[in-house]
DNA sequence: TAGTCTACTGAACGTGCGTTCAGCGAGGAC
DNA sequence: GTCCTCGCTGAACGCACGTTCAGTAGACTA
């Protein structure tokens, strides 16, 4: 799972894999079945682990749970790294992570807005969709946040820095006036 | 460029390249050296059309700007696909095209906070660095956008759709209130 | 016409890959 | 003690890859 995550499935090669693990590629064969059946099992254990920390950890936003995660002695960043993976390559668990995540984000933005924690939205399943989008993408483009912000790579420094400037987007908002709303608002019902 | 982008750089052959452009292996190496060569030169160009693009419709948004591309008949979809690669892979030419959205997004938002446009923020540089991972992020995780939108690929109905909840988003905000804003500037404090 | 250049081909080479398989050795069953 | 099972090895297989190179055909130059 970290060599998949750190290299790509595709430039992971079985005898690396076995290298790691110290043993032969053909025990790993013996064990998956083939290099497909290895990525398969990999998909299952880190769906599985991050949904199930997702669940004990509930009632959270994204980004508060990105935070607790890193704030861990990296024991995540390599499930993180798998997950971007899954995200970006097209594999059908992968795709099931996403709308898991999506679908807790829909719920979690309900009980907000039920609350008055949070604004009412007129789509609120795209607008789930746009704050999962926003949560993932610190993670899925790591390598660049923390070269951006000087660091060698994902850690918990990293997404801290970025806690604040989300903090302030997602609470005042980035434009001062309704005025590009109102706009969109109107090119929207003019075509559609 | 485009099987580039379509399929990856490891998972994408000289020889399918070659079949492609309907010529033989050979002479693509004849001309670009090595694969590595041909992906340079894929860089390059990409980098050139995109930042030339986006120079010339400058003083908008990232956004906006999407829109405007998708609006056109599919001509970007490709470029944007190869840019998601050059962003996640790593290379050279990828870090330097995302400094310069980042910074191209920094003065646009100094523009807008200076015209009364958009709001101030504590902290610009990674305010930028958020808002712009905000605007990659549907290109980078298209695959996933689309298909929670129920579309066959990224496209302009799907940008489209995720106007709106953008706008609304980043004009009202998502929080209601200033209580986790200002406990998370309370953790800042404590912390660093 | 002869010479040169250049875009181009297609067969070949070495390499590393995923995968297969005969065999080995330790441990439990009888 | 003998057999069997099973985790495991390491050599081998076929394949696809990036790359090389001798050679070809057409166009331009003198």
């Amino acid at each position: 799972m970290r060599l998949f995550g750190a290299g790509g499935f595709a430039d992971t090669s079985v005898r690396a894999i076995a290298a790691e693990a110290g043993v032969s590629p053909g025990l790993v064969l013996h064990h998956f079945g083939s290099k497909e059946g290895l990525k398969r099992a990999c998909d299952e254990y880190v769906a599985g682990e991050l949904i199930d920390t997702e669940v004990a950890t509930s009632q959270q936003d994204l980004i508060g749970a990105m935070r607790r995660w890193l704030a861990e002695p990296d024991a995540y960043l390599a499930e993180f790294d798998y997950l971007t993976r899954m995200l970006l390559e097209g594999s059908h668990a992968g795709d099931l992570l996403f709308d898991t995540l999506v679908d807790r984000t829909e719920k979690m933005l309900g009980e907000g807005i039920e609350s008055g924690q949070m604004n009412h939205f007129s789509d609120l399943g795209t607008t789930a969709l746009v704050v999962a989008l926003c949560g993932l993408a610190p993670l899925v483009m790591g390598r660049q946040v923390s070269r951006a912000l000087g660091e060698d790579g994902l850690n918990a420094k990293v997404l801290q820095r970025l806690a604040l400037p989300v903090m302030e987007l997602f609470t005042h908002g980035l434009y001062a006036t309704p005025e590009l709303l109102e706009a969109t608002r109107a090119a929207m019902e003019g075509e559609g």
